[in-house]
DNA sequence: AATTCATTATCAC
DNA sequence: CTAACGGTGATAATGAATT
């Protein structure tokens, strides 16, 4: 059996309760919408916000025009983080058999703790009323027998919701819903699946009628997961703790630009940061790879891989540099974005 | 033939 | 009028390069 949990709002959840007068009016975390003409996206909004039509993902601009009088606030990360680890050490206190899948989301294996559903309900709403004592945040609780089941589930009633699905249930459960709630279905999929059914807005029982020939076919080795999803099945297992494989930054600028030298700071500038960060993990790195976004939103990444070396700074920005100048030798426009990332060696296995 | 590398696509949050 | 659209990290598909 396993348990989702998933805190609600998230970003906004914990600006409210830092400052309750964002609470009871639309309430938007993400970029400034005046600030360089607003070009990034919401990241979380309360559910007053969500009346506009506003929803994560949302370009910050399209937001600002369904309701400019709701409360933007930039992104304040370090926050959410402190408090992101205050949750996971309560999750800790019921299990150490985890899976970390965001700062506000993860799946607790509940094998060898719950015999019935009586018992896994019992200690989801222990969970939640542990989190809403020490933290003061809400969030919801899906149970299944396997990870898929318990996601959807976490949604079913939320916000502050808790819902078990028993195994005999899942499939009938499931039926009604939207495709887009089986994680990995993405906008692509679900238009090539439309197509295969040449029908939109498909439910998961739709997807049934499909044979896993064809799904595989049209989807590769996903084909083969979806297969069994619709059917409420669900292999994968639960990812306890595993090491970061690689660490990287980007940046959209405020506006395009041409400018070397701003480029060439602003690639230092990222290099310098990813070092840091690659430094703390104490391990070598062995691939470097550039990623540039123009104007006209085309993405290009380089990368270039090397005997595993330590992760100082020049080493990453004179291979980083080295990579960014071919890719603009040959793609010169105005540069919307740059990113540098690192991968670390994985020779070293369990 | 098998493995690694490079690039792009897709997805999730 | 339409499009607007971050940052971070993972995995898969595909084809080329190496071993």
């Amino acid at each position: 059996m396993v348990l989702h949990l998933d805190m609600d709002y998230f970003f906004a959840q914990v600006e409210e309760r830092e400052n309750p007068r964002f609470k009871g009016v639309p309430l938007v975390v993400g970029a400034d919408p005046k600030k360089g003409k607003g070009r990034g996206v919401v990241s979380t909004c309360n559910y007053e916000a969500r009346k506009f039509g506003i929803h994560s993902g949302m370009a910050i601009s399209k937001a600002y025009e369904a309701c400019p009088e709701a409360i933007y606030l930039p992104v304040n990360m370090e926050l959410y983080s402190r408090v992101s680890e205050n949750i996971f050490r309560i999750i800790e206190k019921v299990s150490e058999k985890y899976e970390k899948v965001s700062l506000d989301e993860a799946y607790i294996d509940l094998s060898g703790l719950a015999e019935n559903y009586k018992q896994a309900e019992r200690i989801g709403c222990d969970l939640k009323k542990l989190i809403f004592k020490k933290e003061k945040l809400t969030c919801s609780v899906g149970i299944g027998e396997n990870k898929m089941i318990a996601k959807i589930a976490s949604e079913e009633d939320k916000p502050d919701g808790l819902k078990v699905v028993k195994a005999g249930d899942a499939l009938k459960f499931i039926s009604q819903k939207s495709i887009r709630e089986i994680p990995g279905i993405g906008p692509k999929t679900e238009k090539k699946l439309e197509i295969i059914l040449e029908k939109s807005g498909l439910k998961i029982k739709d997807l049934r009628a499909i044979s896993k020939k064809q799904l595989v076919d049209v989807l590769g080795k996903r084909g083969e997961e979806i297969y069994k999803n619709v059917r409420g099945e669900d292999d994968s297992e639960i990812d306890l703790k595993t090491k970061t494989k690689s660490i990287g930054k980007e940046i959209t600028f405020d506006q395009d630009t041409l400018d070397p030298e701003k480029i060439i700071s602003t690639f230092k500038n990222l290099s310098q940061r990813v070092a840091g960060m690659a430094k703390t993990e104490e391990r070598p790195i062995k691939t470097v790879v550039v990623t540039c976004r123009f104007e006209n939103f085309n993405t290009y990444s380089r990368q270039v891989s090397f005997k595993p070396r330590k992760p100082t700074k020049g080493l990453i920005y004179k291979k980083g540099a080295k990579l960014l100048l071919k890719l603009l030798a040959k793609k010169l426009k105005p540069v919307r974005l740059l990113g540098i990332r690192v991968i670390f060696d994985e020779s070293d296995k369990e």
